[in-house]
DNA sequence: ACTGCGTGTTACCGTAAGTAACACCGCACG
DNA sequence: CGTGCGGTGTTACTTACGGTAACACGCAGT
């Protein structure tokens, strides 16, 4: 099989591929996570079958479109996070630019935590084996084991410090997705002041709070 | 209209009503978040129209279905979280509550946190106001609110202590959540080891660690 | 001119949500 | 005793979506 002058095709069909991809985009940043293929494939001025020879199933679609975003977002955050500035400062930092991408995209944000999985694909029968763990959304995972390594990389803990930076990079992402989340729906308070709540969270100030006097109960 | 001799009616319709969340219940155990609403009435030994009389539509049961399973696994929590026992204990039991029953019913978990959202309900057109905030799992954002009240009456965090328990609520539970889904799919580690790392994570230990020596970079 | 391949189409299938219309039953009321 | 009437149930349908044939055009290379 000639392996020499694929480059031409190749090259075109990466173009179409982007192409796909870009007005996959603008469907799924109008319609939400629910976008459908028929829409997808309108937009970009085609049909379905075309979006299928490209990317397999919807997931195909999705996965394709999920990394884009994962990975422009993950670059600034290993910026923000990468600063020459002191830890508590790149902590901010890093919180604040998370916090700015989902306020800014708020449907981005949205697709990429709810992949709209689902779908009729067969196999009903006794699947007691099941999948859990790999239906959280890519973004989290991917954060986490970013910071993970970030967090390895950078502070020493002691014996069990690889297990204990994976534990705290899931962790972490997790406060900030789920706060960050709230905090988009309800907006009780500025960007700044949730950046600043959460990291006193992350140093400590849970435990270094003092009882309330005549607690309600005990 | 009569508000007098309903109760007879009403009884009858809430135990059907109970029988018919149980069916879907178990077909959502065995099946996952995707269990159709043929499926469930089978299970129920009726049809599909009486689910929809019932429940409205397929959010409607999955609501219901949810609030059970919320309501329960929020009172093992507060069972937990008002031990009579110091901070650093009452954190860990209640992590470790939460953990033990995601491991215990995994699929009960991942339906709370994925309740299927999506359908095609039709509103294609020019939704730019966008739900962003609404379509977190309620369980999600129930343990947040629930968290922040026990932060609130506890502890003393100056002025803005509300606000800030608020925030620490969210956080904490979406740390817990974001481990616990991690773990629950890799299993790197015991329970134990996990509630002792999310626990060592809020006691401030980040903040505590020492630079790595010769770090990589700067 | 013929062949092969990538690109595109229309038309279709299966499945699932949700609905309309009809059928049965118990029961108060004339 | 018959007759309406609300609740429970059904079958049969519509609509929409994911996914897949099967066919049609255009453009290289021989």
């Amino acid at each position: 099989m000639d392996t020499t002058q694929r480059t031409e095709q190749q090259r075109s069909a990466d173009r179409r591929r982007r192409e796909l991809l870009e007005a996959a985009d603008r469907v799924v940043l109008r319609d939400g996570p629910q976008a459908s293929m028929n829409a997808i494939a309108a937009e970009a001025g085609i049909t379905k079958p075309i979006l299928y020879r490209h990317f397999g199933d919807k997931g195909g679609l999705y996965a394709a479109l999920a990394q884009r975003h994962t990975d422009a977002l993950l670059a600034s955050l290993r910026a923000a996070l990468d600063a020459p500035a002191d830890r508590r400062e790149r902590v901010e930092a890093t919180l604040d630019t998370y916090l700015a991408a989902i306020e800014a995209r708020p449907q981005v944000y949205r697709f990429l935590m709810h992949p709209a999985e689902g779908s009729q694909s067969g196999d009903q029968s006794a699947d007691q084996g099941f999948d859990v763990g790999k239906h959280s959304a890519p973004l989290l995972r991917r954060m986490g084991e970013e910071l993970a390594t970030v967090i390895e990389e950078r502070l020493d803990l002691g014996p069990g410090t690889q297990q204990l930076a994976r534990v705290w990079g899931h962790g972490i992402v997790g406060m900030m997705h789920a706060a960050g989340d709230w905090w988009l729906g309800e907006r009780p308070c500025s960007r700044a002041e949730l950046v600043r709540g959460l990291a006193d969270l992350l140093w400590g100030r849970l435990a270094a709070a003092g009882d309330k006097v005549g607690g309600p109960g005990f």
